[in-house]
Formats: C-alpha cells, structure tokens, sequence
DNA sequence: CAGAGCTTTTGAACACGTTCAAGAAGGGCT
DNA sequence: AGCCCTTCTTGAACGTGTTCAAAAGCTCTG
C-alpha cells in the first residue's frame, strides 16, 4: 500500500493533462490572440481531443484564468521589492500599482477581448464572483500591507475598509488601462501616480474635524455594499 | 423636382424594415433572453432572410443599441418631472438615480448578458466609445441639470467635472445594479440614496479651506484623464 | 483472471453567428 | 422600351464553441 497521506508527489495524470492543454492555451493565445486560437487548434497542438479539452474545462473562456492566476503571482513577487524597501505611503502605493503595469503589459494586447467577463456577473472569471474569492483576497492584502507598512498613520475609522476601496480603485485602473490606447500605456502610469497621490492626501486629510461626517459616510457605504457585492455575486448555479 | 430639403418626411422603405427588424429583436430578447434568441428567429418572425438583418445591422449585440435608446430616452422623460419640482441636491440627484433604476427594472434578467460590452473597448456599445457619445453626452447633461437647478452651492472649481464625476459614478452604479441579485435589487437603491447623499455632503465640504488641495487634486486628475478616456477609445477601427 | 464501477478520452454531430456570391427591385437616362 | 447603376434581398455555406453517446483505460475486489 502506497503511502496516501502525501500529498499527491506526483501529480495525478489527469493534472498534468489540465496543465498541458492550459499551457498550450496560453501560448497560443498568445500568439495568435484569443479569438483566433480555436479550441480545435488548442486540443491538436496539445494532442488531446477537443472534447476532452472540455472535459477539463467548462468552456474557452475558462482557459484565460490561466492569466489571472500567472499575473497575480507576479505581481505578488514584484511588489515584495517595493514594501520591503519603502517606507512611504504614496510611494509604496505608486509602487504597486506600477508593478502591475509592468507585468500585465505583455497581455495588453488581447487583455480587452477577455476583459468583457468582468461585467459579467455570471462568469467565474469576474473579479466579484465567488470563484475569484481567493485571488481577490490577496490582492487587498497586498493593499492591507501597503497601508500596514508605511508610516503614514491611518485614521482608525478608515483601516478596515481603505484595503478594499483602494483595491476597487485598482480595478478602474484596470479598467482604463484595458481602454488606453496611448503609446506604452502612458496615460494610465501617469494616472496610477496621481490616483496614489489623491489617496495618500485623502487620507492625511481624513483626520481633521470637519471631515469627519464625510469620513463615517464613506465607512458605513463601503462596510455595507462592498461585501454584499461579493456576497450577492455568489449565488449561482453555472 | 421634389422638395429635397425636406428631411425625410416619409422614411425611406430601407428605414421601415430597419426599424421593423429592430423592434422584433427587442421583442423577441425580451420574452426569451438575448443568448436563446437566434438571429434566424429574428429574421423569421420579421419576415426578411438573415442576410438582410446583417445588411441593416453589423452584427447581433448591434441589436441591443435599441435598449440603450430606449432606457436613455425613458429616463430623460421621467427626469423631468423630478428635475422641476425639486431644489435640494441630495432629493435632485436620488430622483434621478432611482428614476433610472425604475426604467431599467424590467430590462435586468438580461442586461446582464450584454453588459459585458461595457468593458468591451472595440464594441461601440461600450459608453465610452465614440459611438456612444451622444449618449454619453445626454446622460452628462442631465447631471449638469441636476447641479444648475440645485439651491446648493457649488465650488467653481468643481463645477465643471462633476458632472462628468457624476455620470461616471452612475456607471458604477450601474455596475453595481448588474451584480445584485437581492430580490427588487433593493441593494441598488440604497447604494443610489447612500451614493447621493455622501456626494451632497462632499460637495458641501467641498469649500473648507484645508480641502483645497484634494479639490484641485481631483479637479486636475479628472479633466486630465477623464476625456482622454473617450478620445482614446475611439481611435479604432470596425 | 473476470467483472464491476469509476475516470478519462474520443470525434462526430449540433447550433448559431456570420459571410458572400448571386440575383431582384428600383429608378434614372437616352 | 432598353440599359446601367445602385440599393436591397436571399439562403446556402462556413467556422467555431459546445455537447454527448460510446469506447477505452484504470483500479479495486473476489
């Protein structure tokens, strides 16, 4: 009897054919884009049959979380640099922001054809759905640990929502960046700087007086509607 | 001669069957969702062949531009109403959002399906492509009613961007509205009454001496970046 | 080894959006 | 009328994502 209690050492067979027909997805997305990479020419080159593509996936479109999930750990590798070196809340955020501009740069191209699923609220590739829980919730700890990280001082009533709220700005970034059609995706680095700019002075000015309604307005939104988002999303059947 | 100055009184027979197409699309969407009405269907129960739909309309989500005219049509009338009898900015814009959100009721089981193209930047039903711009245009100025007609003040140099601001905000919501499944999307219409009273009280604030450089900051970044966003969505081609 | 019950693999068949070559209709001009 | 040119209409054909019934492989049990 095998020992059974390792876990897997070997990858199951059924792994590594998921892992190859994904592999071979990628690569010919892109190098031929994602609306010119047929799923027969995706099965062929990996030397499967089409039907058993799906066996593994439940459609094309299920081959792009490939991308999310290489750019994410890229992008959590790069910024470890930045949050380790620096101090500064505007320069750490600036930071973070300019990393994933220069990892997703490569995908940019065919970045816009898959970028519709995150209207959608029924594809599992949304940033909102319940399957993106996981990627998504690291990606607002990175936030959580911008914020932890700098000496900035946060006021209290802000910590616990900032981290998502400044995710959520990551996601018009995204946005935009999928729309920038300027030369080297100029634009949108510039418009990361400032975004960083705005928030590290939004939050220094967060502190005074006067503000404080606007401040507790702004928690109270975000404590109730940002979880329910993710929350209401969830309830599906695929 | 005929009086060729005359525009159009009688549209041309291209236009009726134009029209007679797109209004069995809307029809037929309506009662069976867009993905399981077939352009076959469509063309059957107009009576044309299919070829001659894809002569008058580029493509299937071509069809859905029908809905956008209709709903911004809509809601420009019940605007109106609010719009003349309201002077107090919170009341204004809530009537507004929740106006939409009245007109758009019956269009959510499906809106979903072709939200998608909003993050779309190469589909023209996307709101910030050239295409939409009239649109875009029409649902700004009603914002920029909303501000004028208000008895509250507001800061000269907020004035020009927020409507923008606020239009782009009502995305958001729409965005938002897209995701909820709570029954009645009651969700939504907290988010709109809450989103509309936060933006009341910032716009009050708005003048406190110690907000000026965030106001100038946000005043910078938007016209800085918020035309570039449709300028550059519409260098393409179809 | 034989069989039972599973996971995995296959490729033909299907449905639907889209294209296109061919033709019909309409309307001016001589 | 005959001709030409543009606008409109047709439906068969194509490409592609997806499904599915059948087969093959695998593993455990007796």
């Amino acid at each position: 009897m095998p020992a059974e209690n390792e876990p897997r050492q070997q990858p199951a067979k059924s792994e590594q054919t998921r892992t190859l027909i994904l592999e071979t997805a990628m690569r010919l997305f892109q190098e031929r884009g994602y609306d010119k990479t047929t799923m027969r020419a995706i099965a062929k080159e990996a030397g499967v049959s089409v039907g058993n593509a799906y066996y593994y996936f439940a459609g094309k479109e299920h081959l792009i979380q490939g991308f999310y999930d290489r750019i994410a750990a890229e992008h959590q590798a790069a910024v470890r640099e930045v949050l380790d070196r620096e101090t500064d809340l505007e320069a750490r955020l600036s930071g973070v922001l300019q990393a994933w501009l220069d990892i997703a740069t490569p995908y940019h191209e065919f970045a816009a054809q898959f970028f519709k699923n995150a209207a959608d609220p029924d594809s599992p590739l949304s940033p909102f759905s319940a399957e993106s829980e996981h990627a998504r919730e690291a990606a607002i700890d990175v936030h959580r640990e911008v914020l932890a990280g700098a000496k900035a001082k946060v006021p209290a009533e802000l910590a616990d929502v900032l981290p998502e709220l400044m995710w959520l700005s990551q996601m018009g970034l995204v946005l935009y960046w999928v729309f920038d059609r300027s030369p080297d995706r100029e634009r949108t680095r510039r418009l990361a700087d400032r975004g960083a700019r705005l928030t590290t002075r939004g939050i220094s000015l967060a502190r005074f007086r006067v503000l404080r309604p606007l401040v507790l307005e702004i928690h109270e939104l975000f404590t109730d509607f940002l979880p329910g988002m993710a929350q209401t999303a969830v309830t599906r059947k695929s």
